[in-house]
DNA sequence: CGCCGTCTAGAGCGACCGTTCTAGGCTGGG
DNA sequence: CCCAGCCTAGAACGGTCGCTCTAGACGGCG
């Protein structure tokens, strides 16, 4: 059995993806990781807020290694990406519309109210731009573009979450992997920028 | 001076930008728009939920128009996108980074516990998908892939949303105009499938 | 065995939540 | 002038929130 730290993250992560932040109670997370009020303040002195932001640092590590680990099993770089979409859309529709990523909603809903939860997501939103950026600059990218297009990535990746979920449709995330293949199939082919 | 209802659902907007659904309370609102808890009820008698779907529907509204009309003022559809982008990086930076949308941050919190809200939101998406799908068909898409581009374009809108404002940078903005701008391009280009 | 630091247990705190209720002002038509 | 309607006012409800506190269970070490 994990121990009752790692059951209480486990627990929050997955109450954050259903319901976000503000709706989840301390009781909930009480009950979901068989975890009493107690042990959780005794974790995290800090409550609520010191346990989101290790929840998201947490979620951020894991998922920054999978993208790597995900992105390594294909030869075409153009193909990880629309994989990277469409693996996502299949653990959407696995998880009953779960949102597949617990920071975007605490992200959106602390930016302007919490600077340790704002601060603790865009560390996280950082890191997967800077994989991407890596991934891509490692494929033959020119560097500007690479960090640009990572850019790109990581912010239609979490809205494809927010417009799938919404419209229980995977449309969205397979519209948004073609989309984005072909922007990195374009990027290397012509590896000077495309300004207007 | 605005009718007690406009007032109420102005305000309602604001605070959802601002801090969300859940952290917004009935009470803040009242304060805000100057109306007392009764009149809330009394116009919206669904309580907070029912006020929630009429300012998901009124924004819903609002936006798709100002997509319409900001969207007709260039001739070069790439131009139009990227503007568009460029736009909403500025009304994020004027007002100290509010959430532009408030729509997607109650999709966000409430599309697995409230089917009501859930439906209004996926309603706003769903018009917006739609205007940008006439847009695009109207000036030469072809109808498969300009859907799909639309859909793409909500997407990354929203996306990017999330990751300016919880970074404090308009770098995704611009980032997703250019790419968006250089989809249109090659879409408008090719009108024939470009699948793999 | 006895001790001590780590962790768990659960009652209880004040504050605030969404909601309901009754009563009173205000306005336009008879 | 009166009165019926729409709207406002604000007290009050039960419930739940995040959080604090004290007490005890557990286990390794001297």
């Amino acid at each position: 059995m994990a121990s009752t730290r790692d059951r209480i993250i486990t627990a929050t992560n997955e109450l954050f993806r259903r319901q976000g932040y503000h709706a989840t109670s301390l009781k909930e997370i009480s009950v979901a990781s068989g975890a009493t009020i107690g042990s959780i303040y005794h974790f995290f002195p800090g409550g609520k807020e010191a346990l989101g932001v290790a929840v998201v640092e947490t979620t951020g590590a894991i998922y920054r290694e999978l993208f790597e680990t995900l992105v390594a099993e294909f030869d075409d770089p153009a193909t990880s990406y629309r994989q990277f979409c469409l693996g996502a859309a299949a653990v959407l529709v696995e998880s009953e519309w779960l949102d597949p990523c617990p920071i975007g909603g605490v992200a959106r809903e602390t930016a302007n109210t919490s600077e340790p939860l704002r601060a603790a997501s865009a560390a996280a939103f950082d890191s997967w731009v800077e994989a991407a950026n890596a991934h891509l600059q490692g494929v033959g990218v020119a560097p500007d573009r690479a960090r640009s297009l990572a850019t790109m990535f990581v912010a239609t990746i979490e809205g494809t979450f927010v417009l799938s979920r919404t419209r229980r449709s995977t449309e969205p995330l397979e519209a948004a992997g073609e989309h984005l293949a072909a922007l990195v199939t374009a990027a290397l082919d012509e590896p000077a920028p495309v300004d207007r």
